[in-house]
DNA sequence: CATAACAGCACAATCGATTGTGCACAGCAT
DNA sequence: ATGCTGTGCACAATCGATTGTGCTGTTATG
């Protein structure tokens, strides 16, 4: 019975072989061959060490080796089913590596961003994929310029020598106001998540230019909202749809803003999609079985979290940067019955 | 400019404050005092550790000081809306304790999760918290008398001296049949999640007592389902609802599993609540959107990682364990629209 | 002036594993 | 009998930080 007490070392299977701890180590890395051990002494240290329910200290061998097997990982949100796919994706793909995942929550805010980030580099960890809360990125350049492999997912940073993994979100976006126009809709308002982060900025200048080579003019005043939760969409669903009494589609940048203006357009007693038609970016789980199924274009998600596992893995092995930057998952249009015609007025 | 080169040790800090690494160890760790290091000289050395940006190796700490700051999560699945909730729980609890959580994904898999933990016990985590498959318990028995502080979440084990945190299943369940039996209904099937699993055993049970004491005897063949999963739910419902034409009600015992079951209702032409009700174990995202708004008996998904993680923080600072074993979480009744009063027939 | 008392710091061992090198002994040829 | 080639294993340094104890110089006291 390997009663496996915290406190085994190597010496303790070394005494029960009855050798050095240097040919313990040995037999039990392998190393028996290239180091001369014979056969007979590497199979008795195999099973003293088995017998004794040896497991070796992975701090000690961290410090020696110079290699932890640790991964960090670093999410604004843990309870967001966007981010716990993604770090489910990377956790198992760096298992399956032979690695361990520290996984951390920024709660969105920078700063403890930067804290958890000291804090993994403190414990040594081989690798970092961040989903940054998406404002600053000094603190993540300066660990890129260290040379830790570092994956950005998300929201990346435009113009950056960093590693980065996001959506395409102009594609997306297109596609998703094309199906608005073809379904004659010419006054489209929308819901912004959080500014300044390149998901957030591309999308927005993709309806801008989408909307543009349909002869439409996005003006600002019909774009709102500051973060991609509900209470967010609530708001500046409720704004536009009071200051612009001619909208006829919101496109949302998240689900949570979407179904917080579905709220609102509810207590605006406006129908959907008779009378507002809705898209939205990311999925939304059980979406057939919605009152009002959304039109989603949907990211895929697993795809962004074993993409920045395969890239660090890449960095791992080879020791020097992928040559592309900034890589882009397609998503996908869902087409529900969110987006209704234009009633010819 | 701190640029903290990776290879940056104590050894640096001292030669730069031009002292011993001994001194320049206990100035950085607010030792000056006990070991007489003038106040000159500290300041000194910390001002030398600053400028170089030094970031002392945790590696090496946890070596010497035989303490990680580690603690480890294992979950059957992190892509679950349940378990991601509380791996974010313990996890942002643990980050406020200064420890660092390295998460685990089983995958469901019995064999992972013993693999996983023998990965974490290697790399000397200083508490484990598990939410187990949830079908062998040996193993994780094992770990808490070699004496590692663990804490079990949600499938626990009856009798057992570990500390374990679950949802009161019972009373939750209660709750809902006794719903179920004010509105009229007498012939009520049971949707089970993993069986053997302690919250669908007791589920199950609680279910069938309710009945007994309004005098309705539960049938095996009004109980089906082996998962947690939608797959599970849309099989046994189709199983029950033709077995029995004369089910007015089912009991799921996941989301997932009422989902499925809504979906063979449809298919089988049974409008909800109209011809069937629908109750279920806990709750979904955007409840009140869907077509038919479940009733959910809902489990305090965050209050079981907060609780799990206090009891680590318990064990960790007191170095015994609690003295009650068995924590429950009350849960609550959702009354939605998926609850219909039974027609007289 | 001598010596105790103390302030201020450094030496060296330690945590557990890995690894370059050296030592002892056997077998073989000269 | 001496030297040479191998075989089989152990010594000791190392990774970076912590810590009990010892050493040196200064000041105070008799």
């Amino acid at each position: 019975m390997p009663k496996a007490r915290s406190s085994l070392t190597l010496s303790d299977v070394a005494r029960e072989a009855k050798v050095s701890v240097t040919t313990a180590s040995r037999a039990l890395n392998g190393l028996a061959e290239k180091y001369r051990i014979s056969p007979s002494t590497a199979q008795l240290v195999r099973e003293s060490a088995e017998k004794l329910g040896f497991r070796p200290s992975q701090v000690a061998r961290s410090l020696r080796l110079k290699r932890t097997g640790l991964l960090g990982i670093v999410v604004p949100d843990l309870s967001n089913a966007f981010f716990s796919s993604i770090a489910r994706s990377v956790t198992v793909s760096a298992e399956s590596d032979g690695f361990s995942a520290i996984l951390a929550d920024s709660g969105g805010e920078v700063e403890k961003e930067k804290d958890l980030i000291e804090q993994l580099l403190a414990r040594s960890v081989e690798a970092l994929v961040v989903c940054p809360v998406g404002q600053t990125f000094q603190h993540l350049e300066s660990v890129h310029q260290q040379g830790l492999p570092l994956v950005v997912v998300d929201r990346c940073q435009a113009e950056s020598e960093m590693i980065q993994v996001t959506s395409d979100h102009i594609a997306g976006t297109r596609q998703a106001i094309k199906l608005l126009l073809e379904n004659g809709h010419r006054r489209i308002g929308v819901l912004q998540g959080l500014t300044g982060t390149l998901p957030c900025d591309e999308r927005l200048q993709a309806v801008s230019d989408s909307l543009a080579a349909a002869g439409i003019r996005l003006d600002s005043s019909m774009v709102d909202g500051d973060q991609f939760t509900y209470e967010s969409g609530y708001r500046s669903a409720t704004n536009l749809l009071t200051r612009h009494s001619d909208i006829s589609a919101l496109f949302a940048m998240s689900t949570p803003n979407a179904f917080g203006a579905y709220q609102a357009a509810i207590e605006l007693g406006l129908r959907v999609p008779e009378d507002l038609s809705l898209v939205c970016f990311d999925d939304v789980a059980y979406a057939d079985f919605m009152q009002v199924p959304l039109t989603t274009v949907s990211q895929d998600v697993p795809e962004l979290g074993r993409l920045a596992a395969s890239l660090v893995a890449e960095q791992l092995a080879n020791g020097n940067c992928p040559t592309q930057k900034l890589h882009r998952v397609p998503v996908t249009l869902h087409t529900r019955s969110s987006v209704g015609k234009m009633s010819p007025s």
